[in-house]
RNA sequence: CGGGCGGUAGCGCAGCUUGGUUAGCGCACUAGACUGGGGGUCUAGAGGCCGCGGGUUCGAAUCCCGCCCGCCCGACCA
């Protein structure tokens, strides 16, 4: 960990692991590929999960929680899954000491085994629809690891549902999508654009993956979410039947959806400037630092002014008070800016004098004086400013760096400068993708829902295509 | 998993080529004093399985082998 910042601007890989480790969001565990989250990355997670779990709560899902461990059999009985999965499982093959009969994979993800409950817990039309999520821990093998955005143990939030109809499975998995998007603009202040995923990237079992790709500012695509519907591939695989009204058989249909620690990185990556991190008001653990400007003979008093000012704000906001004496204001200002704290109130003899507070922005630096009268209706404001701003930033950058392209060439000329979303027509055939790989490394990251999309030509061979949004992936 | 680079005090590094004093520097840390509105100054101090394991040698941070971990570039993935 180095004692100053890389510049983001100089070298965003090397800015975005040294900022997660200088803020003491996480820190690298002895094990390859695995992280510890720090109390302040943490916290940050607790209020992705709060904003989350209300939202899944109010479309009617309650939580549970499934086993960490997976028989093998379990995951061998939908063929495509147990292929997409095969190469990153963990198994466990040992248990006190002896040699198990058959051996557990911790768990990838949990389509198997909640599969196999639902087929035990589900028998008539009345106990549907079935409407589970889980926060859980994964643990996935990959290869190439980086704190957040892949690790090998990862927290995430996996939606399991069941239904009775195709139209309803496919409602459920467009709707969470929505929950998600809005969920990222509003809370994360970090625009996505939505979609289809293409055959390829599609969840190994799934009969349509969709996903919610944000533009991270080097101009590579994060894909922050992504809702299945499964179709009836699961229900089959594991005999989830019920009986209808007209006392027939039938097969449920599902969907399952989930979003991982990996939005953390990208909302790191989506805000973050030279200076550190910036985070949004709404999910910032700390929203205001109160920074006391002191000296020997008026330390009593502006800590006591400090602490005042703390304490009526404390009611209505999440508010840190940095009175350790070792640290100058300077090295605290520089400090607080790192951590992202949106908005820092500094409060010293003058402006005890004239009823004021000195407020600098995080995200834009820019410098206030408020009065204390009602700092709390002020700061309110500034918060909201402050959100609305980091949204319309991320936004424009996001539009500014969408292109239109019509052969490879553009496309090349794109990959090569700034990156980007490249909104162009594809004719689904999965060669003409891997020609696109092949000459930019990016890849289809989604093909949006909106109404135009079916002419055009496909920027590989010329075939009628579809709209579709490529991009080098994170 | 392939190619490259790295691991020495909490962090960043030097030392390794050519084996041999007590393993060094900067920052951070501790104590005290001065200081305090954008990363302060001085004085004193503490801190080391030199990534892990083996080998060569009278002697290894240094040479050899194996392993672990990290970073970058490729193939695979949320």
């Amino acid at each position: 960990m180095p004692e100053r910042l890389t510049k983001k601007s100089q070298n965003m890989s090397r800015w975005y692991t040294d900022v997660v480790r200088m803020a003491k969001l996480a820190d690298y565990a002895p094990v390859r590929g695995c992280m510890v989250i720090m109390p302040y990355g943490y916290a940050l997670w607790e209020n992705i999960q709060g904003l989350l779990d209300g939202r899944f709560k109010a479309t009617g899902h309650v939580n549970a929680s499934f086993p960490l461990l997976i028989p093998e059999s379990f995951l061998k009985k939908e063929a495509e899954h147990v292929e997409g999965f095969a190469p990153e499982v963990a198994w466990v093959t040992e248990g006190g000491g002896e040699v198990l009969e058959e051996r557990l994979a911790v768990r990838p993800t949990s389509e198997a085994i909640i599969c196999h409950m639902y087929a035990k817990w589900i028998r008539s039309y009345r106990d549907l629809p079935v409407l589970i999520n889980q926060w859980a821990n994964i643990i996935r093998w990959e290869k190439v690891t980086r704190l957040f955005l892949r690790t090998t143990e990862f927290l995430w939030q996996e939606g399991h549902t069941a239904h009775a109809t195709a139209a309803e499975a496919e409602q459920e998995a467009l709707k969470m999508l929505e929950v998600y998007r809005e969920f990222m603009e509003t809370e994360l202040a970090m625009p996505v654009i939505v979609g289809r995923k293409s055959d390829s990237e599609k969840f190994a079992g799934a009969t349509a993956t969709y996903a919610l790709e944000a533009l991270m500012s080097d101009g590579k695509a994060l894909q922050a979410g992504t809702t299945h519907d499964l179709g009836q591939n699961f229900a089959k695989a594991f005999d989830i039947k019920y009986l209808d009204k007209d006392e027939t058989e039938k097969y449920v249909w599902q969907t399952s959806w989930g979003v991982s620690t990996r939005m953390v990185g990208g909302l790191v990556m989506t805000h973050g400037d030279d200076a550190g991190l910036v985070f949004p008001p709404r999910i910032a653990p700390t929203q205001i630092v109160v920074v006391p400007i002191w000296g020997d003979d008026t330390r009593d008093i502006v800590g006591a002014a400090a602490g005042a000012l703390a304490k009526r704000l404390r009611s209505r906001f999440r508010v840190e008070t940095d009175l350790r004496d070792e640290y100058r204001p300077g090295w605290k200002f520089n400090e607080h800016e790192m951590r992202g704290v949106p908005l820092r109130l500094e409060i010293g003899p003058k402006d005890i004098e004239k009823g004021q507070v000195v407020a600098v922005r995080r995200d834009t630096k820019e410098k206030l004086f408020i009065p204390q009268d009602n700092i709390e209706v002020e700061v309110e404001g500034l918060l909201e400013q402050i959100q609305g701003s980091m949204y319309d930033r991320a936004k424009l950058f996001l539009n500014d760096n969408t292109f239109e392209v019509n052969n490879m060439d553009e496309m090349i000329k794109v990959m090569r400068t700034t990156r980007g979303f490249m909104s162009t027509h594809w004719c689904m055939d999965p060669a003409c993708e891997q020609a696109v790989k092949d000459a930019t490394k990016a890849t289809v990251r989604v093909m949006p829902f909106e109404a135009d999309q079916s002419n055009g030509k496909c920027v590989v061979c010329g075939k009628p295509g579809k709209k579709a949004y490529f991009a080098q992936a994170y």
